[in-house]
DNA sequence: TCGAAGTGTCGAAGCGCTTAAACAGATGAT
DNA sequence: ATCATCTGTTTAAGCGCTTCGACACTTCGA
């Protein structure tokens, strides 16, 4: 194992100069920075990470907490993970992989052991358990997604009232007059009500703005909850001719139960997904969509807490920080023009 | 921050005394044990990280590199992630995520600060040029998926071939005789030969065995090339009436397919596919699958990490493992009898 | 009864790094 | 010529933990 002594050794100077020269904390002469650098490349020299976390405090290991629920479309999830792992390194940072189920005691944990510098939890509830253990520990945290008590933390999330509101006006332009919103299962809105009551207000208020006469159902995602609730929406509102669809799962049955009812897309009924585009590309027709970015979503949580950090150790206390992303609606082939009166 | 010495100074005792109690390396009095314990319970203590991975040379971390793709079904990535994540744990360790972009530079990062104790590699290629560079660096890992030469790392995988077969029995049992295999993308069988190839190897010796004809499609899993690829299938062979397909993304549009060309699954065609239960019973009808548990597959793979990590620290050398996991056949709604001949 | 072996605890060195403080030498103002 | 200032470098003190060797005490066999 080469240590910084070597690289010391190796460019005659002391080892304290080799950290300066790493680290730009200290002016060091031209030429004696080229000298060292030249040296910490030719014996392959990678700090050990114990010793640095040791002396300066300071891991440079982002913790991300993920959750294990699998009713939450993962790869969304997994295009986080990768893009907050991605960012994180631009500065210098690693990023340690924590399930959600360890709870609170994993943020004593992770504090606790000096592990990591900062956090970044996914998937929070609105009333979630951690948010005060981080707060009284006086831990570093980024949300993905918003509590209901920010006080201490930075968050980002998607806007999803205005991608509701995206969808509701979309359908309005195109004459749309009866509209059904399919959501995710209730399981979802009483834990974190986050994104799914947010997405269906912002819905709800455009749709009462626009004149929109509108209908929520839940549904777990399958299809035979998809079938179900199809059917109960025809049921109730045989004039539907828009439908939004929130839950990943459903839209696939959602175009085979149209299809097979004899309902063409987009010439009878209009479809608009909540969803990745890559996601929405893949149906046919392809659909049309409202997503905000994942990967920003990790990227900006990354900027967050590394501002945090950089704050704590100027020795300012951090500002607290909340981002909403703008969701984009992109037109494909599910929605068009109501069709005429019959 | 409470430290070792916060905890000796509490129990009456010294820290090298702590230290012991807490790894159980020495003989500790029970009565010494106890009041240590408590200590530690009372006063919230967590051993540092940096100075722990300092003195004991160990950082009780193992990386995980996993892929950027997303030709891979994602949700199986972020199992194994997951599982790898709780396996880890129950062995005291933590996981850092690393993506595989960083290449071998990674490699020698993470070997190089001892950050990581070992490597775990998801979508290692045939002919990985992370793996000279592990071998090199004598730094230990367990890979996800098989390479050309494994000496001195341990490997996980299904065991595709079988998969292979299974399919290929199961349609035969049931008296078809002209089946079509419906693989992944070209790129996914120039890259990593792996799973793709050996599924398709798999399939074909047992077919052959059985007598059946057969064709292998590559699809790329839209909508438009799962068209294609069923429309040559059909024109190639029309009395095709079984098919496998491996591609996830080809398993809808190809129900949706069969389906507007007026063939009823199970009764005029069977499907097979080679993917997820949770996927598979998303479908309608809830199609036949054969599937390994991703869990497992990261549950083994830290076993064999942490086997070889023990052993170095026992100053052995570490014993080379290969294990295959055995797929299941589970039969639902998509597979039947063969239509009688017409 | 004595020495050997075993048991439980402690002291202290040292892991590889950062950083405050000291220092040497050059530069400039007086 | 003298002192203050600045620049670039070194010295040395830790950071909090593990672990080796030492030590005190008990137990046991001869």
């Amino acid at each position: 194992m080469v240590t910084i002594a070597d690289v010391a050794r190796h460019a005659g100077v002391s080892s304290s100069t080799v950290s300066y020269v790493l680290s730009g904390k200290r002016a060091i002469s031209e030429e004696t920075r080229q000298r060292v650098q030249s040296s910490v490349r030719e014996l392959g020299y990678h700090p050990n990470a114990g010793a640095r976390a040791l002396a300066a405090r300071r891991s440079h290991i982002v913790a991300l907490m993920v959750p294990l629920r699998t009713d939450v479309y993962v790869p969304v999830m997994m295009e986080i993970a990768i893009s907050v792992t991605m960012a994180a390194r631009q500065h210098g940072y690693d990023v340690l992989l924590i399930t959600n189920d360890e709870g609170p005691d994993g943020v004593r944990r992770i504090a606790g052991s000096g592990l990591a510098d900062g956090l970044i939890m996914m998937d929070v509830e609105l009333d979630d358990e951690r948010i005060p253990v981080l707060r009284s520990l006086g831990t570093q945290a980024a949300l993905i997604g918003l509590a209901d008590d920010a006080r201490g933390l930075s968050c980002v999330d998607h806007d999803f009232a205005t991608a509701g509101a995206l969808c509701a006006d979309h359908l309005a332009d195109l004459g749309h007059r009866e509209v059904a919103f399919i959501g995710y299962g209730s399981g979802v809105y009483h834990r974190h009500a986050g994104y799914a009551e947010r997405t269906l207000t912002g819905f709800r208020g455009r749709a009462e703005q626009r004149g929109l006469r509108f209908l929520h159902r839940s549904c777990e995602g399958t299809y035979e909850s998809t079938a179900g609730t199809l059917a109960r929406i025809l049921a109730d509102r045989p004039g539907t001719t828009g439908f939004v669809v929130q839950n990943e799962g459903a839209i696939g049955p959602l175009l085979t139960l149209l299809r097979t009812s004899g309902r063409t897309v987009p010439e009878d009924v209009s479809v608009i997904a909540l969803c990745q585009d890559q996601l929405a590309e893949q149906f046919a027709p392809r659909l049309t969509a409202v997503t905000g970015s994942a990967q920003e979503l990790g990227r900006v949580a990354v900027e967050q807490i590394m501002r945090r950090i950089t704050a704590v150790n100027a020795g300012d206390r951090p500002a607290d920080d909340r981002v909403l992303l703008t969701p984009v609606l992109t037109v494909r082939d599910s929605t068009g023009p109501a069709p005429r009166q019959s």
